[in-house]
DNA sequence: AATAAAATTTAGACAAGTCTAAAAATAGAT
DNA sequence: ATCTATTTTTAGACTTGTCTAAATTTTATT
């Protein structure tokens, strides 16, 4: 099928097509995926030619549906591995993902459908991304960014954008995770940091910390 | 650590030097491997740069010490993984073997030593093969090739030394199965068919088959 | 609209791993 | 012990994925 290579390029384009919207820039890539904006440019062309983007030079890409549909089972097999690292062998949300992008490039379909039954079918990671189903489909949910919720608004923590190791490390430290209620007590105008409640204790948090943090309102 | 081409080459000597005890021959790995001689001499002098084997020019390879240990691990890892297919996700034993091949080359000791513990500390493989310890320690049993029985001997079926998928299904179509007790009933001279007893069953089975079934004498 | 800056592509190189064909070394047979 | 057959190694080439440096195209600025 397709090497680890093209398929990390793959989830990358996909990444960040559901940021933007337009056509994907070499740069945008490159950057996402630490590398060279000519290693970029190469693998693009080999992507293209498999019909998994439509490419035009100088114009960025685009995923074709094949593409689409590519991407989002990869995306699906990252998140399940996710799952089961997290519930079936003890990780800790902010230890999983280097070993599920070494888990979701293995070949195996039955492998993947199994592993979906043993975990019953999960619909989101354990960051609160949501899992694609068999056909790609993704059940958005309408989140907002904590940093934009007004004073005396609430909400439940459903999901993170920023899932390095560092911030959820500090999340935990802060006792913050998916499902708690949060709500915003004060909002200083001079640094945007935020005074919030959660599991009635309060607390204050950066902007950097609030921008970084997706809120379902109740 | 080391790609997964340089594992699969150390993991095929270690095989090779389980059932040979001299050297292993350029040919010997290039036949294993289904490769050719000349990518072995050169994977080799890479493994001897990195202190796997030991290599003279023309007399094969052994593996050092470190190589074994090196090896016992992946051997370990492709066991565990084989024994997660078959237990957590209803994989039948012919099904697990190319799966298992990818998944023996995921780096994360945290993920091995939490599926050992998931599975309850497996000591053998779904094909009765024994899983190599964290230091690389190997449970010997003393098992025997059914073909080598005597007349009116019995024992427990322990093993499988072939495990292609062909075999494993012919075995489940004749319901031989690990932990069964087979009895030798006839040997027959002419073509060292075999008649045998399983389950209260009796049945004939050829030579090719009895030489390829571990049995532990009872 | 011209030009400077930024983004993108091309050209050429390199490392890993593989291959074919030819050369060299070893082993086997008489 | 010599000659032949087999095994092993070398030399050179190819593929994938990457890089640097240079060339080209696009974009932004005035």
């Amino acid at each position: 099928m397709f090497s680890p290579s093209e398929e990390n390029y793959i989830k990358a384009i996909y990444h960040l097509e559901n940021i933007s919207n337009k056509g994907i820039s070499t740069n945008a890539i490159a950057e996402k995926l630490e590398t060279k904006a000519s290693s970029v440019t190469d693998m693009i062309k080999k992507l293209s030619d498999k019909k998994l983007v439509v490419y035009k030079k100088y114009q960025g890409v685009t995923l074709t549906d094949f593409g689409k549909k590519t991407a989002a089972n990869i995306v699906r097999k990252h998140r399940l591995w996710e799952v089961f690292l997290v519930e079936k062998l003890n990780f800790s949300w902010d230890e999983v993902h280097d070993v599920a992008e070494q888990l979701e490039h293995i070949k195996s379909q039955k492998l993947i459908n199994q592993l979906d039954v043993l975990l019953g079918f999960p619909t989101h990671d354990p960051h609160g991304d949501p899992i694609p189903d068999k056909n790609g489909n993704i059940n958005k949910v309408d989140k907002k960014i904590l940093s934009s919720l007004s004073k005396n608004e609430s909400g439940v923590c459903v999901g993170v954008k920023d899932s390095s190791s560092e911030f959820l490390q500090f999340l935990d430290k802060k006792n913050i995770t998916l499902g708690k209620e949060i709500k915003v007590l004060e909002k200083e105008d001079f640094d945007n940091s935020l005074s919030i409640e959660v599991s009635g204790k309060k607390m204050s948090i950066s902007h950097k910390i609030a921008n970084n943090l997706y809120i379902k309102k109740s």
